[in-house]
DNA sequence: TTTTCGTTGCACACCGGTGTGCAGCCTACT
DNA sequence: AGTAGGCTGCACACCGGTGTGCAACGAAAA
């Protein structure tokens, strides 16, 4: 045991661990995106491990799914917090937010699907800080009037990041038209005009 | 064997019959919009029968799901074609087209979730008529400037009514806005301006 | 009355996924 | 050299859902 100093730096074993342990959680992102119901078995071969390993380092598929969801609110709350905080306008924020959420969405469009049946409960609690931050942003848009207000904030902004995800999850069907699409479509689902979005995403493609 | 004429009067047996597998058809369609993952087991208990009947009326589970996909398509099929042939205005089509498709849309809002997975590929095989009506209508919107053209219609169908879908799915957790938050949400996102929209609806609420 | 037939209530086999136990192996740490 | 610990490759039990088989019941049809 050395190491004192601040950066935690690990034995090449525990870095080796942790890479599996990595590994397993990027390939379950991936093989699960493909199909939600995915074994244990499937993505341990896709990660090249047995799936004894995999439950050595996660229980149950519960808590698999559950850091997964965990990673996911980690990284869409940092976006979130960031661009809320940003004094753009809301509609140039939503702008600034999808094209970085974006990939995100894509890589945990997983989450959609498992949002309903047996983990839908334990996903839908730890989104929830997501949720508030979402509606913020909307809300904030809809009172400086760049958003239109027929529907409440907190449904809104549900609807609209359910597009973008549902986008994302209809990708691969259609190229790759991806983050574009999302963005102009959940522009104007939030009632910003359609000359204002083209030229919004115009800025920023 | 009497009954020449052209009304198929059945014997009262062919009638209970019928009512029986009906009566499954139509639990089959609540239970699963409950929870999509429901086994033939909760089914035929909610329909108040037993299993094995269940598998007398549908082989196999698909046979069910293929039967419920099968109904839907007749049910948005007729909706489509008639609101197709109409002469009104896109935009204004549009919106009699979801106060129509909604309930339809509801009912078989299981149908979003088992698009995916095992089913998958039966459903989108049937649904391949509505796709195409579907992007007609769009398509036609296009054509006389009341749509936006960020997208290529076929796809822009596709997103506006997996949101009609998307929205009806997520239904039950915030009141019952449902039809009025799915028809200004998917005409503002087709490009309509909020004030048409709002005018529009409100023509035919 | 006799037959037909949908329904019932068992039984059963089958399947696939989950989670666990354990001995062995190989490698990095001590 | 010795040991600790992650990975392996089996084994197994368990569970829930699917689909089938069959004898029996009861009411409508012949």
């Amino acid at each position: 045991m050395c190491n004192n100093g601040v950066v935690p730096t690990e034995s090449s074993r525990a870095r080796a661990t942790n890479e599996t342990r990595d590994r397993i959680l990027d390939v379950a992102l991936a093989v699960l995106g493909e199909n939600p119901d995915a074994g244990m078995g499937d993505i341990a071969s896709a990660a090249g491990v047995v799936r004894r390993t995999v439950y050595g380092h996660f229980p149950s598929r519960l808590d698999l799914v559950r850091t997964l969801t965990e990673r996911a609110v980690t990284e869409m709350t940092a976006v979130l917090t960031e661009v809320n905080a940003s004094d753009a306008a809301a509609d140039a924020a939503w702008v600034g937010f999808i094209a970085r959420l974006w990939p995100v969405a894509y890589r945990y469009r997983v989450l959609l699907a498992l949002r309903r049946g047996e983990y839908g409960e334990t996903i839908h609690g730890l989104l929830g800080p997501v949720d508030e931050l979402l509606a913020d942003l909307v809300k904030r848009g809809q009172d400086s009037g760049v958003f239109a207000q027929h529907l409440p904030a907190g449904m809104l902004s549900q609807v609209a990041y359910g597009v973008v995800f549902a986008i994302a999850d209809t990708d691969l069907s259609n190229g790759t038209p991806g983050a574009r699409a999302a963005t102009i479509t959940s522009l104007l689902m939030l009632g910003v005009p359609e000359t204002r979005a083209i030229a919004l995403v115009g800025d920023q493609p």
